[in-house]
DNA sequence: TGAATTCTGTTCTTCGCGGTACATAATAAG
DNA sequence: CTTATTATGTACCGCGAAGAACAGAATTCA
């Protein structure tokens, strides 16, 4: 059977690796294997046959590094909230201008939704932990979580912009914000209603040239 | 047991009823339970034993009158869709300023997104029918279906009021649409992420004020 | 009244799925 | 080398869920 592909270490400290046998599978290429068919399928329809496949570990290792089917779809869950609020918040704190901080924060999200490739797949938060939310404490508070922190980052960004002058000083930036997070979340469902890229880059255009209209 | 509690007409001629015993479920109903179910806990983890209690029938019952469980979810999808159009297409339609039928129009979403109670539910589309696109065309072309229907009857109504002299002569009504029902999916998202009424209405009424400025 | 038809209620079967047991392999420590 | 520890791989188990069988009930039509 196969040798060693990679030595994995889980453990936080660099120098010293823990006792037994080493993983033979990175940690995050898994949960962004299981991220997919959780995506692709959802949670209950996700089989575990499903998950070990496209995670390329078999059953008790996958128990052993994440407990069982909810634990692991909370890891994906957390994963992509994390690197999600990352990127945008990146994308909103680093760019100069208000304009250019919405294109790479629609921009970088439209990549998201849409890479899939042939069938667009949208967001996990809005077409995965949404939809699942109703029946799970936890995962509607990891997704009214995000919802949040993007409104607040957004708000952030277009409270900075009425700062700078960008925007003129009786703007609402809290409304504002809400509006442009309104469209991430339009963007997703529409990504994953089977939307063109080009219809996507509109709208985003679009919400870009309304919401920095200086009224 | 339960005597005969009323007796249902499913065929479409009015006067004569098929032979045989007759149905002792309101089909409309059913639906509408079948739906709550779907919409609580998605297609997949929605068992049969979930759906006919629900719906106060037994297995028979449901297989007689809506082939398999799959089948009942693309019937409650058709029949939300068709209720949903209805009335949106109407709200947009009848309302005699733009301003008005947005209201009209995000006013009845809410009403609809928020009526789970204590937990709210979100829209059908986004929130179910969305997700399960993915896995299963008919779903996807659906809800594609419906995301379509709503853009179309905003841009009408936009360009109504374009027509009309609302809106300056300049503005684009295809765009205008795109961001209108791209509020509505947020409607749906955050309603269902938590969001209370308020906000909601919140939302909606900075949209209206945004989407009908005579820029 | 009786045959035909269609719905209802209970029961059963089958099978797929989540989760586990157990043997084995690979590493670190003594 | 031995032991402890942690991974992997195969095979298995029990449960729950989808769907069907079948008997009985309610209606229409002859």
């Amino acid at each position: 059977m196969g040798r060693i592909k990679n030595i994995v270490q889980s453990d936080v400290q660099p120098g010293r690796r823990a006792a037994g046998r080493p993983r033979e599978f990175d940690e995050g290429k898994a949960l962004a294997a299981a991220r997919s068919v959780f995506l692709d399928k959802g949670l209950a329809a996700s089989t575990l046959d499903d998950l070990t496949a496209a995670m390329k570990i078999n059953r008790p290792s996958l128990y052993a590094a994440f407990t069982d089917k909810e634990a692991l779809y909370l890891r994906t869950l957390d994963e992509y909230a994390q690197g999600m609020q990352a990127q945008a918040g990146a994308a909103l704190a680093d760019a100069p201008t208000l304009r250019l901080a919405l294109k790479r924060f629609y921009g970088g999200a439209i990549e998201v939704y849409t890479s899939g490739g042939a069938h667009a797949v949208g967001c996990y938060i809005v077409c995965s932990a949404i939809p699942e939310a109703v029946c799970n404490e936890r995962v509607l508070a990891k997704a009214a979580d995000v919802l949040r922190f993007l409104d607040s980052a957004l708000e952030r960004r277009f409270r900075r912009a009425i700062d700078e002058g960008e925007l003129p000083a009786k703007a609402d930036a809290s409304a504002l914000a809400a509006l442009a997070g309104g469209i991430l979340h339009s963007l997703a469902v529409r990504a994953r209603g089977g939307a063109k890229r080009k219809e996507l880059d509109a709208l985003a255009a679009n919400a870009i040239q309304m919401l920095t209209a200086r009224v």
